[in-house]
DNA sequence: TGGAATGTTGGAAC
DNA sequence: CGTTCCAACATTCC
């Protein structure tokens, strides 16, 4: 899950913000919660954090991850599950653990694609050490494009024409703040496709055979030091070179 | 229908 | 001690 679901996530739990919880299953590592009040949650990146009375809890969906509002899914076991009187809400494969308000404090909501409080300068300041990097292993660096996963790097990279084995420092000129200010704007238009459920329809290179632009044959390849699979089209995302 | 994939962590190896 | 590599985890989709 990329960090725009997350954001999704939170407006769907806002309905149960200030409410007691009433019932709830935890993992054994867990305090309990029922009793607790659910103060609130909010997302950073990837991570979704649930306040509660006396304890904070971070979720993290990882790949496989889901939750459910009153739907439970047929014979799995929530790793968590949190009754608020007549509804339920379930977390399904996912990694939880408590963490302190230091912690949550220690966020850096700069770097957040999806939060008010991101700022271009800022991460335009965390690229300056990253130059030797490759783009698609620099754009998956959470702590600079926090949120940003692998779907949302090789659409971005695509729609910006960019090969994802080029070199950062191979982007001269304003092209470096064009690429930031596309994640920012793309993470945007990623949480209102899949609000409408028409995310998969809109992908332009992920998963297609063929190159939208030039018809070629879009190239399926695990880059960089992360080896995250990459899909582009070679005729129309050409390496850069790394120079003047 | 087997294999790949929206991701991260922790430990071994060097 | 830093880095790099790999396994582990777990579920959906094509």
């Amino acid at each position: 899950m990329e960090g725009p679901s997350l954001v999704i996530s939170v407006e769907e739990l806002s309905r149960f913000f200030r409410k007691k919880v009433t019932e709830s299953t935890t993992p054994d590592s867990l305090k309990g919660l029922t009793g607790r009040t659910f103060k609130g949650a909010r997302s950073w990146g990837k991570h979704l954090i649930l306040e509660f009375t006396g304890c904070i809890l971070r979720i993290h969906f990882l790949m496989f991850g889901s939750y459910r509002i009153n739907q439970p899914r047929e014979n799995r076991i929530p790793k968590l599950e949190l009754g608020f009187k007549a509804d339920r809400v379930y977390f399904y494969s996912c990694a939880i653990k408590e963490i302190t308000a230091e912690l949550v404090e220690s966020y850096d909501f700069r770097t957040d694609l999806m939060s008010d409080a991101w700022e271009e300068k800022r991460v335009l300041t965390l690229l300056k050490p990253k130059q030797e990097k490759l783009v698609c292993d620099v754009l998956m660096d959470q702590e600079i494009f926090s949120g940003l996963g692998n779907i949302m790097k090789n659409e971005i990279l695509f729609r910006r024409r960019l090969h994802p084995e080029t070199v950062l420092g191979a982007l001269r000129g304003p092209e470096q703040k064009r690429l930031v200010r596309d994640c920012r704007k793309y993470s945007f238009q990623f949480y209102e496709w899949k609000k409408a459920n028409v995310l998969k329809r809109n992908w332009l290179i992920m998963r297609k055979k063929a190159c939208p632009a030039c018809g070629g044959k879009v190239v399926k390849k695990p880059t960089g030091v992360l080896k995250r699979l990459s899909h582009f089209c070679p005729k129309c995302q050409k390496k850069r070179l790394n120079q003047e």
